[in-house]
DNA sequence: ATTTAATGATACCTTTAGGGGTTATTTAAA
DNA sequence: TTTAAATAACCCCTAAAGGTATCATTAAAT
């Protein structure tokens, strides 16, 4: 019942990144400041780069920067390309071939939670992160 | 972004043998109408025991039967006996010293989320499920 | 008493997420 | 043109979750 290591560290990677879009922040850099072993991070910097979520710049100098404008990419897409998002009509139960269209009590109420957390990640960009205070900074080390 | 297999056969297991709990259900007769390995089914029957949801009785005719009224059973109760409970003020991010008393836009927006999702699990019985229709048996093939 | 139909206990196997190590490749700067 | 600072690629290790196999124990029925 939670993210997996990898789409917290995802999140995690690409907000803070966010907080200055036009800078190269290296690996070094990223772990410096995010709490994410060393090795783990350079595959996952990787990754995000292949997914295009990120920009790699190889050679001295080189480093990651986002790779689209901050109001182009939702939590959803970070959570999609990192890991397997609820199927919208996924059994409470896990039954696989429980019919949406038969309703149980628990269709309904779960499928509201489930409708909520996905407006959520679908609606809130990079962008809106920095709207308001965020307190990335104050919380780490 | 989901239940475990092991919390997901709990809430499956739990919630069948709720249709009837007078029952005396054995592993094979919840074998036959959950789709669930029988081996790990067994397992877990044995654990739900253990945990005091389920009792269990030895011998020919034995089985298994749910150990309280249905109604002293919530969902929360199955997730936290078969998963890692839900930490309350869990950061978004997963930063582990990220202070709630410090407000970011993501901690209230998932807050909201976390809330709603625990309030389900929290106030909803093995008794409310079968309160209106429920499609555990139509989900069966 | 013996058989039989049930659960209990335990150890093992398999897959995968998370993490680590090493060597190549790229490119700016000296 | 050599060096240094960066990413890329590849392979391996570990722990935990999920799943399997086997034998022991219980207790009703014969």
């Amino acid at each position: 019942m939670n993210f997996t290591k990898t789409t917290e560290y995802g999140l995690r990677i690409m907000s803070y990144m966010s907080l200055d879009n036009s800078k190269l922040y290296t690996a070094n850099d990223l772990f410096n400041n995010l709490q994410i072993p060393f090795r783990y991070l350079r595959k996952q910097l990787n990754f995000l780069s292949k997914q295009g979520l990120l920009v790699s710049i190889q050679g001295k100098q080189g480093g990651y920067q986002i790779a689209k404008p901050l109001h182009e990419i939702t939590l959803l897409n970070i959570v999609e390309a990192t890991d397997e998002v609820i199927p919208e009509n996924k059994c409470f139960f896990g039954f696989h071939d429980c019919p949406l269209t038969e309703k149980c009590s628990m269709h309904d109420k779960w499928g509201d939670v489930r409708d909520a957390t996905l407006e959520i990640l679908r609606t809130t960009t990079l962008f809106d992160l920095n709207k308001e205070k965020c307190s990335i900074n104050l919380s780490l080390k």
